[in-house]
RNA sequence: GCCCGGAUGGUGGAAUGGUAGACACGCAGGACUUAAAAUCCUGUGGCCAUAACGGCUGUGCGGGUUCAAGUCCCGCUCCGGGUACCA
């Protein structure tokens, strides 16, 4: 029989569809769940490309796994679809992105289907729909209502908030405020980055380090913008603590960990020479109190004013006023040439009282730390760099862990940097009586801090890097923010029980020249009068497209539910997700808001968990083969021809090389999934994304590849749906020793997501199967049930064939019986001196010391012991056996 | 600069410190066919040798540990990702 993969791929998808097989059971008592996640996808215009079905596909596989597991099994679908491409299109042709979003997502629906994916469609999601984002905006009232207690390091609700007497006697106006400035949402004029091209600002997270906007490639600028803001920062020590008990890969933790940027130090305090102020800083390395011979403070710092001389005024404000000028960028672009200037003023070093000069220098940056720094040119590069360049005094105080050198030399000279560890030297000081001479970084540094406590100079200070995060744009497609904003300067948050707050209709879909978001144009919406005839504007900025990403898999629990955001006890049920596939690209910022926002639920009893995501993978990406000649051009991939394993240019027949890249567009190696599910089937597609390689690697697609699958799964076909080779009686030791080794395999490789190990265990018992001709019905079942998690439309089809009229998708998975796979014999490699030389074959019982004679007493084991003086024999069971000669 | 990951045949890739190259593509040969495709079978790291057995060599480079290293340790090179004056 042929393998008409299409007429059994549509005939499959119909049945499961119509019979709602993967429907997620109701059932809550089965004690075994699994809750499969995929990245929901933002459903772009050009539908889904090879890299979408690489991560479902293994999510998939490990779904209808788990069902024949015996496990309930909530595995679903949805999209991401509020975003700028949708608006784009809106501006340029003025569709509503919302019939856009329509198409992009029944598209992108129709081609997963296409896949045989085993989805729950009655769970789908859609962030844009008014049912959904409704929970999205209640989410942000929880927000907005809520402080965090850092005493408890837990989220609570303002009504819990204590108000400071002192505050609560300066009346109503001084109570919001302070309220306000501890809500986790926020509404600030602040300093942002904003995309000129794209009319938006960004947030930090979003500009790529070269300035640019990660969407459009465009350079931001600074501009100040009213916006909202939340207070993730306050977030950040259980952001941290929380990632060590996840089963993620290590690099993304690490890069959570970086993002969050957790440093321990001191601040300390200095005290003006001839001001009544002191100059905090926060420092790492506060043991090196002794080797600052200045200070610096940054352009913006609120003291600048008031530290500066008059004669350093002008050079400072000149100074002052062109930093400001200069974007930032340009200040991390010039990050070698340092600027600064001396402001005229002198602190006084706390360890010595020492007279040090006080600079302003815009590479000390105001938003870390306390936006000055004491610098310890000796010990640290930066200031380094700055002491040379102004000729600065550096002193060393460290004598480096060094064998004696020149460069030792020239360290404890102050002519060159150290920032390892060292001894102290030139650390004590009579009058202040603090001594570190001859100790080590470590008990330096905790020496100076219990000095600085008990003389009250200062304090141990834990720093994140980790900023606020901006949380609002200027667009339409977007989260519109229940807020209004009163004539009289107050701002409400709209009832709960009036949500969702809808998006007005437009003309025109264009933001603003001056940074307001088109909103500003909705008249009839956006301005409000309340009962007592005040006038209010409602919030014209939308919510960022990470909003609805942060918590959509709280909802696909229980997504039609119109009177809680989810059930209780199903949320109970289900979470946390057991396993999250999808593109490293998230591995920082979506995986850390919605880390934020469920620890915010989590601490409100809203959720019961205090981790969304147990298990993270993330899929590598799929790269395509691309063509360039000698000099590094890129040809297009259309004027190719292969000959003899060589790539040559159709129009110019010059020899190109093959080598890997990005699928795109203009080097026309794009490969769309729809031509492979109709060339080859979906289940080769299925298979293919599989087998390339190790599921987390970049690997570039081929098309000879999937031949490869499509060759095993034809050949499974025909041989199993060949009635003459399934004969009755019992099973050929061999086939059952090599189902049993291939269950084996699979079953370990899927609880690893290692598919592509998987396959070829399979591979290996068809050609098995091919070698032997004949396998009993038993054999072929159990085959059909490992393969179907893989390629379920052939598996079904098998399986039906077999006189199975129900689904193969709850089918018990097939236990491996350890009894078939025990051998008698193994055979020995036999090595001299680590070098093979023969092989014998000997019972696996044969102890070690019987191994050795009889190796020993091999014919051909002469030859070799005639090379040397035998000197030892190593014999590990069932392994090796090594002798090792002397010459 | 710093952090993380990687480098194995012509290609994608296998390999708990224990037979390197499983499986697949490609290629070569054979069977079937008038022929081709499809299918089925055999071979296939490189070098040398051959009637045959065989030998040497080989996992980016240089060292080391070990009876034994693709795998562990030290020092590099190149490639990819993240990050960037964070005191």
């Amino acid at each position: 029989m042929d393998y008409n993969f299409t007429g059994i791929e549509k005939k499959w998808q119909k049945y499961w569809e119509e019979k709602k097989t993967f429907k997620t059971p109701e059932d809550l008592k089965n004690p075994k769940k699994c809750y499969v996640l995929d990245m929901f996808p933002y459903p772009s215009g050009a539908g889904l490309h090879v890299g979408h079905p690489e991560g479902y596909t293994a999510t998939d596989i490990y779904s209808r796994y788990k069902r024949m597991k015996g496990y309930n099994v909530l595995h679903p679908m949805g999209w991401d679809a509020f975003g700028l491409p949708a608006e784009q299109y809106a501006i340029q042709t003025g569709t509503h992105p919302s019939i856009t979003t329509k198409n992009n997502c029944d598209t992108f629906r129709r081609q997963i289907k296409d896949l045989g994916l085993s989805y729950d469609w009655d769970k789908e999601i859609n962030t844009t729909d008014p049912k959904y984002f409704r929970w999205t905006q209640w989410i942000f009232i929880r927000l907005y209502n809520t402080w965090f207690d850092e005493s408890l390091q837990k989220g609570r609700p303002v009504s819990e908030l204590k108000i400071p007497e002192e505050i609560r006697n300066q009346g109503n106006k001084e109570i919001t405020k302070f309220i306000d400035s501890k809500r986790l949402a926020y509404y600030d004029n602040a300093q942002v980055w904003w995309c000129p091209n794209c009319r938006i600002v960004c947030a930090n997270e979003e500009v790529l380090f070269d300035g640019s906007h990660e969407k459009c490639g465009n350079r931001v600028e600074r501009k100040y913008l009213k916006q909202w803001m939340l207070r993730i920062p306050l977030y950040a020590e259980r952001l941290l603590k929380g990632i060590e008990g996840l089963d993620w890969p290590e690099g993304i933790k690490d890069m959570q960990r970086n993002w969050i940027g957790r440093s321990t130090g001191a601040e300390v305090d200095f005290a003006i020479d001839g001001l009544n102020e002191k100059l905090t800083v926060f420092t790492t390395r506060p043991d090196t109190l002794f080797g600052a011979t200045y200070m610096v403070i940054a352009p913006e710092h609120s003291l600048t004013g008031i530290i500066t001389t008059d004669e350093k005024r002008k050079a400072v404000d000149d100074y002052i006023k062109a930093a400001s000028l200069k974007s930032d960028l340009d200040r991390t672009d010039l990050a070698k040439d340092k600027t600064g200037v001396f402001t005229g003023r002198y602190a006084i070093n706390p360890v010595n009282h020492k007279q040090i000069p006080i600079w302003v220098a815009d590479y000390v940056l105001t938003g870390y730390g306390t936006g000055a720094i004491m610098a310890v040119p000796a010990h640290d590069t930066r200031d380094f760099e700055f002491a040379e360049k102004f000729g600065l005094p550096i002193i060393c105080i460290q004598d480096p862990d060094l064998p004696d050198s020149d460069q030792k030399k020239r360290i404890v000279a102050g002519k060159e940097c150290w920032t390892e560890d060292g001894k102290y030297i030139n650390s004590s000081d009579k009058s202040t009586g603090i001594d570190i001479n001859g100790l080590n970084k470590e008990a330096g540094i905790a020496k100076i801090i219990s000095w600085l406590v008990a003389e009250r100079l200062g304090k141990e200070k834990v720093n994140y890097k980790i900023r606020d995060w901006l949380f609002s744009r200027q667009r339409y497609w977007g989260e519109p923010f229940p807020v209004i904003h009163w004539e009289d300067g107050e701002v409400t948050l709209i009832d709960e029980n009036q949500l969702p707050l809808q998006l007005p209709e437009l003309e025109k879909y264009l933001p603003g020249e001056s940074g307001e978001s088109p909103l500003s144009n909705a008249t009839e919406w956006l301005i409000v009068t309340d009962k007592s005839g005040r006038r209010g504007r409602r919030e014209t900025n939308t919510m960022p497209q990470w909003a609805g990403s942060c918590w959509y898999y709280l909802r696909y629990i229980d997504p039609s539910n119109d009177k809680m955001i989810f059930d209780t006890a199903k949320e109970k049920y289900w979470m946390p997700v057991d396993l999250y596939i999808g593109g490293a690209e998230h591995a920082v910022l979506h995986l850390l808001y919605s880390r934020f926002w469920h620890k915010v639920l989590f601490d409100l009893g809203i959720v019961s968990t205090d981790e969304p995501y147990q298990k993270l993978f993330n899929q590598g990406m799929i790269l395509a083969f691309a063509y360039e000649n000698e000099s590094g051009t890129k040809v297009a991939t259309d004027v190719i021809e292969e000959r003899d394993a060589k790539f040559f240019n159709k129009e110019t027949g010059t020899e190109v090389r093959q080598i890997v890249a990005k699928m795109s567009k203009s080097l026309k190696n794009v490969v769309n999934p729809d031509d492979v599910v109709a060339k080859y089937g979906a289940d080769s597609l299925r298979l293919y994304e599989m087998f390339m390689g190790p599921l987390d690697v970049i690997k570039p697609w081929d098309d000879k590849g999937v031949k490869g699958v499509s060759n095993f799964l034809g050949r499974t076909f025909r041989f199993f749906s060949n009635q003459e080779n399934i004969v009755d009686g019992n099973e050929d030791p061999e086939i059952l020793k090599g189902l049993h080794q291939a269950i084996k395999k699979v079953e370990g490789d899927i609880e690893n997501l290692r598919f592509n190990t998987a396959i070829s265990a399979m591979m290996i018992f068809l050609n098995l199967a091919y070698k032997k001709g004949k396998v009993t019905k038993d054999t072929v079942v159990t085959f059909t049930k490992i393969l179907s998690p893989f390629a379920p439309h052939l598996a079904e089809e098998l399986w039906n064939l077999q006189g199975n009229h129900k689904s193969i998708a709850y089918e018990p998975w097939p236990e491996v019986n350890e009894d078939y796979l025990k051998e008698d014999l193994f055979e020995y490699p036999v090595s001299f001196n680590g070098k093979l030389r023969f092989k014998i074959e000997l019972p696996v019982t044969m102890s070690k010391e019987e191994i050795a004679k009889i190796v020993l007493a091999d014919e051909r084991a002469k030859k070799w012991l005639e090379t040397g003086t035998l000197s030892n024999i190593i014999v590990v069971p069932n392994r090796i056996v090594n002798i090792v000669l002397k010459s």
